[in-house]
DNA sequence: CTCTCGATGTTCT
DNA sequence: GAACATCGAGAGG
């Protein structure tokens, strides 16, 4: 299980870390494991893509606390996300998890999904509906919790990291629509977008 | 393959 | 009342 100096590490750090490290789930019926291949990160106030520009409101209450929790919302009436929080407590920051490869029961990824076999965790609300994960593990810690966490990766080989900018955030300013803050494994099939 | 558009509930103005 | 860190169905090439 990664420990909170993992997620205190600077922002840029923790989502390029993050790639190719896998996220257990345990829910009352199912086990599944699966590999992380894309994040996105959410920086400070400034960063007018972020939630927390808007300041400190009850739903952004978690990005400006300690790092380790889990941030999930729930957007366009339907869907959820599963955020990571970072750095130090008062600087509100999160990496988006935007897409996984399946590793562990599959079957019931599937299932989960409507039954479709492709297409099951590249983007960031199909892996929420693939793992059970919704607003009930909200704020959750995850370094101490038994249903969702994060182990380190067990291959050893270096990982080709591509930085891109983030999707979906045509209403922040210019310059952070441009940053690079989108990582994904090349060549993954399993990223959400070319 | 591409593009457009509707779904649907929470949050903030 | 508008906007939303998305997805999938349906129309058209």
């Amino acid at each position: 299980m990664l420990d909170r100096t993992f997620y205190q590490m600077p922002t840029l750090d923790v989502a390029k870390n993050l790639l190719g490290k896998i996220i257990v789930r345990r829910s009352p019926n199912n086990y599944y494991a699966a590999k992380i291949v894309e994040t996105e990160a959410y920086i400070g106030g400034n960063d007018t893509a972020c939630h927390a520009s808007k300041g400190l409101t009850p739903r952004t209450q978690l990005m400006f606390g300690e790092a380790g929790f889990a941030y999930i919302y729930f957007v366009y009436g339907m869907h959820y996300m599963l955020n990571v929080v970072t750095e130090k407590k008062g600087f509100p920051a999160a990496v988006l998890i935007r897409a996984i490869e399946p590793l562990e029961n599959i079957e019931q990824m599937i299932i989960n999904r409507g039954g479709q076999e492709k297409n099951i965790g590249n983007g960031p609300a199909k892996l929420c509906q693939a793992l059970e994960i919704n607003k009930t593990l909200n704020g959750c810690d995850l370094t101490i919790n038994q249903e969702i966490w994060l182990e380190e990766s067990q291959s050893k080989t270096k990982l080709d990291i591509v930085a891109k900018p983030r999707i979906g955030i045509d209403y922040a300013k210019d310059e952070d629509r441009e940053a690079l803050w989108r990582f994904y494994l090349k060549s993954n099939p399993h990223v959400s977008k070319k």
